[in-house]
DNA sequence: AGCCAGGGACTCC
DNA sequence: GGAGTCCATGGC
């Protein structure tokens, strides 16, 4: 990726990054579009994305930070072409997500967010989050930090219900009466398959939960979320199956390390129902 | 009005 | 280990 470095991060090669693919892919819930614009809000961090005559110019205090954030030393031009398999639906997946990059967002903000996501829509999802950061995370200049742990540990299930999470309320309080027993800073040194169990325990978490912390929050490949889209996209282009579980293997066996990747493209691809 | 949303817990067997 | 059922809420 061709980038540089002043105060902002200038973007150069605009075929493997757009915002509007970044940001509306479904991997992250706390930003806004404003006018040709997108605001994107991790942990307590803020950047302004801007269209700019040839290239994109991220603004923001925190360049090291999101350099990181939006994976900017990874070829995805190198990704897309390694999981470019024999499938036409697939390439047309790349070609309608083109400039999608899997961000690098903070582990416990992914584990919250994706908590709140399950059976729930991407309108409410967002709704519930800004709704979490106002209620309980520091105010900033114009914005207010997701919370940590510790600001968080003090919200009692009912707080939860009324920000409008509904059921998930109570798997929210108790993820982080758990959270509060272990090292969160830990768990990015643990294989995939431990770092899977520690999730799975988690109140709230199943396996396609635990997929999206995992491929989110700590940059791992090697899983598949399966959701009622990719199920759907399953149905369309491989066997009618609705065992998730088996979705989730088979997939895996096709496209083994690069799986969080592929299926990010067709998970954006199938929600926006290209033909 | 009824179905669906980036599903999971709980209760049976 | 599977199959059924229930779960809050808002958009369409």
């Amino acid at each position: 990726m061709k980038y540089k470095v002043e105060k902002d991060i200038i973007i150069y090669s605009t075929e493997d990054f757009n915002p509007e693919h970044i940001l509306e892919c479904g991997q992250v819930f706390s930003y806004e579009k404003i006018d040709d614009n997108y605001i994107v809000y991790s942990a307590d961090k803020k950047a302004v994305i801007k269209r700019e005559e040839n290239c994109y110019r991220i603004v923001t205090d925190d360049a090291k930070y999101f350099i990181n954030y939006f994976d900017l030393n990874t070829n995805y031009s190198q990704v897309k072409n390694n999981i470019k398999s024999n499938h036409l639906f697939m390439e047309k997946a790349i070609n309608f997500g083109s400039g999608i990059r899997i961000l690098k967002q903070d582990p416990f903000e992914t584990i919250i967010s994706f908590i709140v996501s399950a059976n729930n829509n991407i309108k409410r999802i967002q709704k519930i989050l800004f709704a979490i950061r106002e209620k309980f995370g520091v105010k900033q200049e114009k914005y207010y930090a997701f919370p940590t742990l510790e600001q968080l540990k003090i919200a009692s299930e009912e707080d939860f219900k009324k920000i409008g999470a509904g059921y998930r309320a109570k798997y929210l309080y108790s993820v982080c009466r758990q959270l509060e027993k272990e090292d969160l800073s830990m768990w990015a040194e643990l294989p995939t398959n431990q770092l899977n169990l520690k999730l799975l325990s988690l109140m709230g978490v199943g396996q396609k939960v635990a997929d999206c912390i995992m491929l989110f929050g700590f940059s791992r490949q090697d899983v598949f979320p399966v959701d009622t889209w990719i199920e759907k996209v399953y149905c369309r282009y491989f066997n009618e199956e609705h065992d998730r579980k088996k979705i989730r293997q088979n997939l895996l066996a096709t496209f083994g390390k690069n799986s969080g990747y592929a299926q990010q493209y067709l998970f954006y691809s199938q929600r926006s129902d290209i033909k």
